[in-house]
RNA sequence: GCUGAAAUGGUGGAACUGGUAGACACGCAGGACUUAAAAUCCUGUUCCCGUUAAGGGAGUGCGGGUUCGAUUCCCGCUUUCAGUACCA
């Protein structure tokens, strides 16, 4: 029978699907390998042809090892959580979950129809309760960690809280935010349970914290910043800009280094390492003091207890804001206001308490200035999202300006009023014994600008400071006569979108102060400015200038007038800055005369001397935003207490492990409510213990895909995310196959995780992924079809062929690439293809309509979608997976093109054609085999060990058509030949090659598992070679000699031979040079 | 701007450590089979000169260099793609 692949592909595909052929288990007396392909996200547009690409290597991948006796474990599943099933569920009311199932259905069925060896049963998917049970629990092993600097891991939480209760907090060498409290044993002991619980969030290694966060209010969510392209959404492309919001967060910073050392140990791509470490970002520099010139003096600032002046200084960007919000916001407060009022006047508590004071822009309700204490009585605003907002800004805040915070309600005030009396008296009295700490206007004072520097040696060439607008100095150090200048720039600033400020980076801007720093090592007085060009979120928000090094400072100096000093005497900065470490320093102090290296460890020295500054090394990655304000993701286990119905502002715990999974609840719409909280608020009567509310943004994308690597190997466990004997066998990924588009998101927080659970002693291996490849992206390759316009440029019903258009006016229209077949148009599917087409007249170029072509990106709008349904249909699977390979190395980002697939279906059915005689009846025979047949053998077994262990996929096509092409030729039908020709095609074809290898007498299913042929190099030596002979590196001519012949040998022969005569008029040759087996080359 | 990758016939691409450039396939042209078409098979196919043939010349983005010999190594440039962007 002639290659029948329908249905032979449909009867192996039945058969691997019931005999479970593919399935493994652990097995210590096999070698292990994992081949893994970055799981897809179910969308309902299904496969196109571009997709398999990467999962059609790792299959040949995975067959070839399962050959070479490896017990390989290959499995797939869904990455099923995410925006865009949820925004579908927006638009049709249907669950998520039902459209999910939907999609994975039909993935399911393209994927089964390639033939792909996966181990289906350890599918998993993120969005299962039994899968994000264990995301849930790995969150909560994050929330119960901390990050350790002195054993460089995360720890239990518990180790912190025995260090807390034992050494000052400062003491403590911990990642952590910024805020913490210097806190001796003796303040944490007598700290509530509450108070503990806000402490420790501050180091957890997920902590729920007011981040500026990416804003995309068309999707209705926060993003992450690898989410983010261009100020756009990756997924919708809407604008998203930067706003204040309570989240969650991961300290992925904590392993910054860790995550930028381990790239030097895995085998990636240079440039996704390059991209990583990019993102990471490392700078190793140091962090310098400038002294700020007393302006207003600290005696001045002692001055801002009063009343009038505090307020005039408070011009914080927030003013606006929070005017109007304390105006409203208050309206209702003042009976409890007054009540307490009554009793905590003229020092009846024993400290003296002022009341609507201002604080740094903020009006505080009570204040006691002595103690820092502020207290705030809230009204029934309380429960809106915008006013908790405001109060943990304000707190924050008012932290920050080294003022302790606590809340009273208004019916804790008019209930209970002698308890909240007690409580601020108790405080009060607690506070006292922080004798050494700083008094609040000290620390509010800040008397220094701190910048982080990566060219210290450049010290001396300082010629002023440029601060962030946003920096928090701003309003403090700006003088009266600069307040107008200033306050005009940071409304322009503020003005500028996020992407006006990112596009526009000539424009030189900024505004002076009118304060003054003191450069640390020779007191150079240097103007302190502020600038846009400094963001507020690297380092510390500010930059010491050095206009003859750095090209923004140069021309922020020629701008605004200010010095420019050499430092170096190789530097040449009359056009621009130059920022070469070349050269001896000259004006430069202590470093004159020295050279880079030895000048920056001196300047460091000098520095710690002077208590001025330190080495410090500085990353620009930012801790990962770890929640979305969305339906269709993995709760978060999290619930409040005290509830909001206590009057408490809620401090975040865990649910009891006994409880995951925590299930994502149903709801009547996936939108927000109309108060702007997420949609988990719309959930009936979800509460914990009836009592709390649970968070309700849900996970990020990117939590359920951190980890799933792990839960593959032991997919059905209800114990743990995966047994301790499967991990330990499987250990890490040999081979990930998979797009680079996930190379600051999915591979970095993967990492993270991974690293995580190793700290914890969960997983064995550092890093998760040790040989990554990235597969490259398929384009569409797009038709058209060009109609002619008459005289007043309206379409006409003709059509001109490409080659013909010129001589025409014409509109291109997009042509279903479907009805065209190697850029011919098939003009009768075209007419029926529409109406309006149905008498459409052609003019052709040699009776074909040509079609034009473009390569775009592969999309339905553009009609060149290819399915590869379509293809299986029409060449099967085989075919098109030996294709897909042919098109060229598998990194390469190509355009699809099936032109060109009738060529692998001819070499299918060629090789079938070998086991067959004229009239398709298998035959073959058991003869010896002789010399060529074994040397074609051999070269293929050769060649395609090489090619997969390089990954080379395409080449091995190449060579598998030119043995059939050999032994087609050679007439062979020599079994033993044949049977081993089938296992080596096999991890390319597998449906093929179980078929024959079943007709040579093999039971059905052992062909996966069978022995790859060994390779003898015995057949492939010869004992003739036909050397190219070359002039001067030409080639002229071909000489055979027999292998023996030695170099010298050679030389006498062609020395002579008519070669000589021939080419070279009988002169005699200057050299000849021989290099055995290879060639001969004369040099005339 | 910076970083990384790439550039070979009409097309996809091959040439692995410097050693016969264009394997393999598509397309195209010619032929066989056929009443005809499709399918299949055979031959040719880098470009230029040469009517054919023999033969000769050029040639791996561009310009140089190293070498007996360079698609491969080095220097400079152009273009394309990707990432990133005032990162101090």
């Amino acid at each position: 029978m002639d290659y029948q692949f329908k249905q032979i592909e449909q009867q192996w595909q039945k058969f691997w699907a019931e005999n479970e052929t593919f399935k493994v288990e652990v097995d210590v007396n096999k070698p292990k390998y994992y081949v893994l392909d970055m799981f897809p996200y179910p969308s309902g547009a299904g496969l196109h042809v571009g997709h398999p690409l990467g999962y059609i290597a790792s299959d040949i991948f995975a067959r070839y090892k399962r050959l070479k006796g490896f017990n390989v474990l290959h499995p797939m599943g869904y990455d099923s959580f995410g925006l865009p099933a949820e925004q579908y569920a927006i638009q049709t009311g249907q669950h998520p979950a039902k459209t999910t199932e939907t999609n994975i259905n039909r993935y399911r069925q393209q994927l089964d129809n390639l033939g792909f060896s996966f181990d289906w049963s350890k599918e998993v998917r993120t969005s299962s309760p039994d899968y994000y049970k264990w995301t849930q629990w790995i969150f909560m092993q994050l929330f119960n960690s901390w990050y350790n600097l002195d054993t460089n891991q995360a720890e239990h939480i518990s180790t912190l809280i025995e260090k807390l209760e034992t050494i000052p907090a400062q003491e403590i060498n911990a990642v952590c935010d910024e805020d913490v409290q210097h806190l001796l044993p003796s303040d944490w002991s007598t700290l509530s349970g509450e108070e503990k619980q806000a402490e420790l969030l501050k180091y957890r290694l997920t902590y729920l914290r007011e981040s500026t966060v990416n804003w995309c209010a068309a999707l209705g969510t926060v993003l992450a910043n690898d989410e983010v392209k261009d100020g756009f959404s990756e997924r919708g492309g809407f604008p998203v800009e930067q706003k204040k919001m309570m989240q969650w967060s991961m300290r992925i910073s904590a392993y910054a280094e860790r995550l930028l050392q381990g790239l030097n140990h895995i085998d990636w791509p240079e440039p996704l390492k390059e991209m990583q470490r990019n993102w990471i970002g490392k700078s190793v520099g140091a962090m310098v003091k400038f002294s700020l010139i007393p302006n207003p003096s600290p005696k001045e600032k002692g001055a801002q207890e009063n009343t009038k002046l505090g307020y005039e200084t408070a011009n914080s960007p927030f003013w606006d804001l929070l005017k109007e919000n304390s105006k409203e916001n208050r309206k209702n407060a003042t009976d409890a206001e007054l009540v307490l009022w009554q009793k905590l006047r003229d020092s009846q508590t024993g400290f003296k308490i002022r009341r609507q004071h201002v604080i740094e822009g903020f009006i505080a309700d009570f204040v006691c200035l002595s103690k820092g204490l502020v207290i705030e009585v809230d009204g029934g605003y309380h429960s809106k999202t915008e006013a908790l907002e405001y109060d943990k800004q304000r707190t924050e805040f008012l932290n920050q300006a080294g003022f302790e915070v606590i809340r009273f309600s208004n019916e804790e005030v008019i209930n209970q009023t002698d308890k909240v009396v007690s409580d601020i008296k108790e405080k009060l009295e607690r506070l006292t014994s922080k004798s050494g700490a700083p008094s609040p206007l000290e620390r509010a004072g800040g008397e220094a600008i701190e910048v982080f520097t990566t060219r210290v040696d450049t010290i001396y060439g300082v010629s002023f400071l440029v601060i962030a607008p946003e920096h928090e100095l701003v309003a403090q150090i700006t003088t009266p006569a600069q307040q107008a200048d200033i306050d005009a720039y940071i409304a322009q600033t503020k003005k500028k979108s996020e992407l006006d400020r990112m596009a526009d980076t000539k424009t030189v801007s900024g505004a002076f102060t009118g304060s003054y720093a003191l450069n640390p090592l020779d007191g150079t007085k240097v103007p302190v400015w502020i600038a846009d060009y400094v963001l507020a979120g690297y380092g510390t928000g500010a930059v010491m200038a050095v206009p003859s090094g750095d090209q923004r400072d140069y021309l922020f100096a020629k701008h605004f007038n200010l010095p420019i000093i050499q430092i170096l005497d190789a530097q040449q900065i009359e056009e621009q800055a130059d920022p070469t470490k070349e050269g001896k320093y000259i004006n430069s102090g202590v470093i004159n005369g020295l050279g880079y290296k030895e000048a920056s460890v001196k300047i460091v020295e000098e520095l710690k001397e002077v208590g001025m500054g330190y080495g410090k090394i500085n990353y620009r990655m930012r801790d990962a935003i770890f929640g979305r304000q969305r339906y269709w993701g993995e709760p978060v286990p999290v619930y409040f207490k005290p509830a909001r119905s206590a009057g408490g502002n809620g401090l975040p715990y865990l649910i009891d492990e006994s409880e995951l999974p925590l299930l994502l609840p149903e709801v009547d719409k996936y939108l927000p409510t109309e108060s702007g909280e997420p949609p988990l608020a719309r959930a009936k009567d979800w509460k914990y213990k009836d009592e709390y509310e649970y968070e309700l943004s849900t996970m990020p994308g990117w939590a359920g895909s951190s980890w799933y690597w792990y839960r593959y190997m032991d997919a059905k466990n209800d114990l743990a995310f995966a047994d301790e004997k499967a991990i330990s066998y499987w250990k890490d990924v040999d081979l990930y196959i998979g797009g680079s588009e996930h190379a600051t998101g999915h591979l970095l927080y993967s990492r993270f995780w991974n690293k995580f659970l190793k700290d914890l002693g969960h997983v064995t291996e550092e890093e998760p992924f040790k040989k990554l490849i990235n597969q490259g992206m398929i384009q569409g390759r797009s038709n058209f079809v060009y109609r002619i316009n008459d005289a007043e440029g309206k379409g006409t019903n003709s059509f001109v062929s490409n080659g013909l258009k010129s001589e025409y006016q014409t509109t291109a229209l997009h042509v279903d690439v479907n009805i065209v077949v190697n850029d011919i148009l098939d003009i009768d599917k075209f007419k029926a293809s529409r109406e309006e087409y149905a008498n459409a007249e052609f003019i052709l170029e040699n009776a074909k309509y040509i079609c034009g072509t473009e390569v775009e990106k592969m999309s339905k709008s553009k009609f060149n979608v290819i399915s590869p349904d379509d293809l299986v249909e029409r060449y099967g699977a085989d075919t098109l997976r030996m294709y897909e390979m042919f098109l060229g190395p598998l990194e390469q980002s190509k355009p699809w093109n099936t032109n060109g697939i009738e060529g692998v279906f001819k070499f299918l059915r060629k090789f079938w054609r070998l086991f067959h005689d004229e009239n398709w009846n298998f035959t073959v025979s058991d003869a010896e085999p002789t010399k060529a047949e074994l040397k074609s053998l051999h070269k293929i077994i050769k060649k395609v060990e090489d090619d997969v262990e390089r990954f080379s996929f395409n080449t091995s096509v190449s060579s598998f058509m030119i043995a059939v092409n050999e032994l087609t030729d050679l007439k062979c039908k020599n079994r033993a030949i044949l049977q081993d020709l089938v296992v080596t095609l096999s991890s390319y074809a597998p449906h093929i090659c179980e078929e024959l290898w079943v007709l040579l007498g093999n039971k059905a299913g052992t062909l996966s598992y069978a022995a790859y042929p060994t390779f003898n190099p015995a057949h492939l030596v010869e004992n003739e070679f036909n050397y190219p002979v070359s002039i001067n590196g030409k080639t002229k001519t071909n000489v055979n000699l027999p292998l023996s012949m030695e170099v010298a040998e050679v030389e006498k022969y062609i020395l002579e031979s008519e070669i000589i005569t021939k080419y070279l008029d009988g002169k005699a040759p200057k050299k000849i040079i021989v290099v055995k087996g290879r060639i001969i080359n004369i040099v005339a």
